[in-house]
DNA sequence: ATGACTTATTCTCCATCTGAGTTTATGTCA
DNA sequence: TGACATAAACTCAGATGGAGAATAAGTCAT
């Protein structure tokens, strides 16, 4: 029955964006999440999180969701022993905060996500790193036909076009090509706190698609620019203006304030407010089936 | 230090599906879903609930995805006393096998999910038990207009679309609203094993709109009806044939494999296989940002 | 005050997708 | 042989989505 003992530990990727800079919680000189034992005291795992995390940040945690369970990193350590050995369990959780005022001890920093992902971000075009990284990974890929059509398809080549949901993969590909630890191709993290963060942005992109957590990173009242340049942030795209406002009018989230912002230096734009949501968000769902009525 | 060990254990929702009805691995006749503890010796939490099902089913894991980590179920235990309590994390795994062919001891059983959520099979129109159910329900928002309008757009009432996705919200309003319990409302399980198989099939609908994950439930070959069956008995709802078809189709998951079928009772069908996809599947997505060129 | 420049907001256009059937083909079975 | 079943292909109108033009309403340098 020990044998089942294990030391679990929360690990926090902890979001917030100024500056039209997603940003991450780190510590440690930005060399590693913030993480800290799962104490009894906790009723569950969700509470336990925020109340630690909220006396990091000074700051409530808007959206909190549980991210992934990582229990394979000290295999290493394990190995050729065969000892029995305590088990590590990092349950991971993806948070959003609203601003980021840091208090806590250990030097908490915020830092931009694309410090450790410098070829996600393709706001102003494709980065020119890219080019230096695709070449290394096509080396690697050499003749092997699969490796080389996972390349294409995971940074853009060849005509595919870039998908920015494929944060995860794309580590996962750099990291199989042992190019992670590569100066120049994004800062570097202790044990696999880069990966847990890919998990975190990859989780993160792809929601903000059918749900509206957005507004949990935005101020109270804000224009529709504001809004477009948060969602471009988190994904690393920019968006075509116009579809972007009919698509979140559709979606009827938002209503408008009454006032008008005057530092746009063009003309003011309408301020707007979050309508938390008619019922229960969804049905903005996205892929369907084909259903019959009947 | 020691405070935060804990007892590991991993749990799974397996699901194959025989004649057209989803089932379930369970133990304890019925009560429970299978469940072992993490042992040292397994690699990864991976290998291991895969090495350990595989024992069980007689048969390989082909699809296997976490789910979810749950940790608050004990709190019942906990309260009152304060004292030092071995903490019990449960780590939840979703896997698909093609066939049920069971082996292991303590008798585990396929049965069908919707014992347990009779509610959610809209294959033959809305169950009647819906409409005891749903009075129930209404009785227990009374006036609280919030509670109403979730009541009215998880159960599709008011006009609403019934949506299939939402098992895990319809379980936890009944929990709320302490109907979990009775009699008629669908086979109970041991603590909160209903909640997980809830999540598990919650993940699944989900996941198979923009996945092609029912390709793992599926013989080698199949008739494109037998590919919308199955999905029909996965989502709980009928699907429109032709426009299911087309969908197929675009997506260029399947190739013919110029055989015939003559079991159909009908004009024989083109038997399928499942071509393992283009590259990586994905950008089948669904939902989509209003991306700009530029 | 005026014209250049900026950003906001509204529209338009058109290609594609989707929902909801029809129509036609090809089997089995009484 | 005709009734019945299912398969597979085709149709068509309305909704959706990508791309960008047109118009509105500010700031700022001259």
């Amino acid at each position: 029955m020990s044998e089942s003992l294990a030391y679990a530990e929360l690990i926090a990727v902890l979001v917030a964006v100024t500056d039209n800079e997603p940003r991450v919680m780190t510590i440690d000189a930005g060399e590693a999440l913030p993480s800290g034992p799962f104490e009894t005291s906790h009723r569950t795992l969700q509470s336990g999180l925020r109340a630690w995390v909220e006396s990091q940040t000074g700051h409530p945690v808007g959206y909190l969701e549980q991210l992934y369970t990582f229990a394979d990193r000290d295999r290493a350590l394990d190995a050729g022993t065969g000892a029995a050995q305590t088990r590590h369990i990092s349950i991971g959780y993806l948070g959003l905060v609203r601003e980021q005022v840091t208090l806590g001890a250990g030097r908490p920093e915020w830092r931009s996500w694309y410090e450790y992902f410098p070829w996600e971000d393709h706001r102003d075009g494709r980065p020119d790193l890219l080019t230096g990284l695709s070449e290394r990974l096509l080396d690697w890929a050499g003749d092997h036909e699969v490796r080389r059509q996972r390349v294409d398809f995971l940074f853009g080549l060849n005509g595919q076009l870039w998908n920015e949901d494929l944060v995860l993969q794309r580590y996962e590909l750099i990291y199989e090509a042992e190019l992670e630890k590569e100066a120049g191709f994004g800062r570097q993290m202790a044990s696999d706190h880069r990966r847990i963060l890919a998990t975190g942005i990859t989780r993160l992109r792809a929601k903000i698609k059918y749900y509206p957590v957005v507004f949990e990173l935005m101020p109270d009242s804000f224009t529709l620019l504001d809004l477009q340049r948060m969602t471009e942030a988190l994904a690393g795209v920019r968006l075509h203006k116009s579809n972007f406002r009919r698509q979140v009018d559709q979606q009827n989230l938002i209503e408008e304030t009454g006032e008008m912002s005057s530092e746009t230096g063009g003309r003011p734009a309408k301020l707007f407010r979050y309508r938390p949501a008619v019922v229960e968000a969804s049905s903005l769902s996205g892929a369907r089936l084909p259903y019959s009525r009947h």
